[in-house]
RNA sequence: GGCGACGUACCCAAGUGGUAAGGGAGAGGUCUGCAAAACCUUUAUUCAGCGGUUCGAAUCCGCUCGUCGCCUCCA
């Protein structure tokens, strides 16, 4: 009865409050730590401090990778086109067992390993459109942040050395498990705990590792040893953001035990809250599974980019909401590049009416709809984002005004007003756009990268040749041999559009 | 075994208390020399199943079935 009334109360406040409190604190992100949507409020005002664990640098990266890219990338664009100030970190792991196997698998220097994948996962991102990071920390420039932490935790109690190695105590921490929500005795009956002798608990994880001869090694006070996986993420990000911050990100898989150990180890160290929002990507899965390495079912990157437009690439993956499961497959890419296709087919149609300006004024009976629907566009475009950045359910408002743009154009309106309107539709969805890293082309540059990524084999001038052979045989009215021109070119997967005064081209999608 | 997530049309996918966005595919139509594109109509009285709470549930609660994830490196 009592929490009858709480929720009967609530619901009143909210009413009164109605679209005033909205816009200040509207803003939800699920938090992994308390299981729940939560409003965003940031620890300064206006200003957000974000970290995401980026690669280890010791392979190409694959979807999955660009999957955690691509959405936090999104995520830092809208909350700086919220108008937060936002630093954004994203780290390098270049130290690591898996780049030293790697290293001496191929007979290089570990450092090379890194050096090359850094590359490599540059060039990807470039190419899907995933901007830099404000700050991009390699692990390795900051051994002496590291080594401070660690040096603290064994002062505090809560780490202690063996050999060379340094452990984290992990029953000294009492909030152990929170993220992950887990508790330390059911994780000992689980089968799969590491075997170390060495070890005061099984549960306790390195957070120092002495160096074997001819593995890199950084001089400490426990000897020449590198740095256990967690503990770097807990150096650069106090480093940059300090000692408490907004935003902590990552794929699901680094919950447990990388993120858990994160907390344990930051705020066994500075005594505060480490992150106020720990948020997670949902992963790419293939025929149900999760994609992963170990079990050999995962695509990279380049492979991906090799059959399908990168742009589609980032729109496959924002029109799913980033926390849900994804399933990849060819099929899937193929209907990101249709409904991209249908976008810049829009774009086009605007670009052609803007240039042939109609003269006159006119009336349409479309009017009403298209700016109901512009007037309440950016409103329902931020609700959207605001729920936990919602971007599948955005994308599906900038098809809602992309049918309502065609419907008007086809409506054949002419005059300022309609110029104006269809402007401000173009506006709107590029604005749109740029907050998820989309529609940044123009529409012929759309047509000419399907057209090389389709590996017709057919070239503009090619093309824009046989439209004018189609062109003369049209005017003679015959047909027989326009038919035919048109036949071959969409053989070759390039469809043409007759339209008032020409003949465009697309590729068939 | 422990913890957690998910199950919406032929396919993909939004929707967390007020009566099912969007994309693709299919069917019919308008436009066109014919097409293509675009638009219109159409395709879930229903949200895995069964109960419960409520004036009202895809949305909340319980159970059942199914799928997946984490518990080990992993985005």
């Amino acid at each position: 009865m009592e929490s009858k009334i709480a929720e009967l109360q609530d619901k009143l406040e909210r009413i009164e409050r109605g679209g005033e409190a909205r816009k200040a604190d509207s803003l939800r992100i699920y938090n992994t730590l308390t299981g729940k949507k939560e409003p965003f409020v940031p620890i300064t005002p206006g200003r957000v401090g974000m970290y995401v664990c980026g690669i280890t640098v010791y392979d190409n990266c694959h979807i999955g990778h660009a999957r955690s890219a691509i959405v936090f990338d999104v995520m830092r664009r809208y909350l700086a086109h919220r108008g937060y100030k936002v630093t954004y970190v994203r780290n390098f792991t270049d130290v690591d067992d898996k780049i030293i196997n790697r290293a001496n698998k191929e007979g290089v220097a570990w450092d090379e390993i890194a050096r090359r994948y850094t590359e490599a996962f540059y060039d990807d991102m470039n190419r899907l459109g995933v901007r830099a990071a404000d700050v991009e920390p390699k692990a390795t420039d900051y051994i002496d942040e590291m080594i401070e932490i660690v040096a603290g935790l064994i002062e505090k109690g809560h780490a202690y050395a063996v050999g060379g190695d340094v452990y984290f105590a992990t029953r000294t921490f009492e909030g152990y498990g929170k993220l992950s929500k887990r508790d330390l005795d059911e994780l000992m009956s689980g089968a799969r705990v590491e075997v170390n002798e060495i070890k005061r608990d099984p549960l306790d994880f390195a957070l120092w590792k002495s160096s074997k001869p001819g593995e890199p090694a950084w001089e400490s006070p426990w000897g020449p040893g590198r740095p256990g996986w967690h503990i770097e993420c807990s150096a650069m990000s106090r480093k940059h953001l300090g000692d408490s911050f907004d935003i902590h990100g990552g794929g699901a898989d680094l919950i447990f035990p990388h993120h858990e150990n994160e907390i344990a180890q930051s705020e066994a160290f500075t005594g505060k809250p480490f992150v106020r929002y720990w948020v997670h990507n949902g992963f790419i899965t293939v025929d149900k599974e999760k994609m992963s390495k170990s079990l050999g079912n995962f695509f990279t990157i380049k492979e991906i980019l090799d059959k399908f437009d990168p742009e589609a690439v980032r729109f496959f993956i924002l029109s799913t909401h980033y926390r849900s499961p994804i399933e990849f497959s060819d099929e899937q890419l193929r209907e990101a590049e249709v409904s991209l296709d249908r976008y810049y087919t829009t774009s086009g149609r605007i670009v052609e009416f803007l240039e042939a300006a109609p003269a006159g004024e006119k009336k349409s009976p479309g009017e009403q709809a298209i700016d109901d629907l512009l007037s309440e566009f950016n409103e329902r475009f931020s609700a959207a984002m605001d729920d936990d950045f919602n971007t599948a359910q955005a994308t599906g408002l900038i098809f809602e005004l992309v049918r309502e743009a065609n419907r008007y154009l086809d409506a054949k309106p002419v005059g300022s007003a309609a110029m104006e309107r269809v402007k401000r539709a173009r506006d709107l969805v590029n604005s749109a756009g740029r907050v998820m890293g989309l529609f940044k082309r123009t529409p012929h540059e759309w047509n000419l990268a399907i057209l090389a990524s389709r590996r017709i084999g057919l070239d503009e001038a090619a093309i824009c040749a046989k439209i004018e052979e189609r062109r003369a045989a049209r005017e003679r009215k015959d047909w027989g041999a326009a038919d035919a021109v048109r036949n071959e070119l969409a053989a070759a997967g390039v469809l043409l559009e007759d339209k008032k005064d020409r003949t465009g081209w697309k590729v068939k999608v």
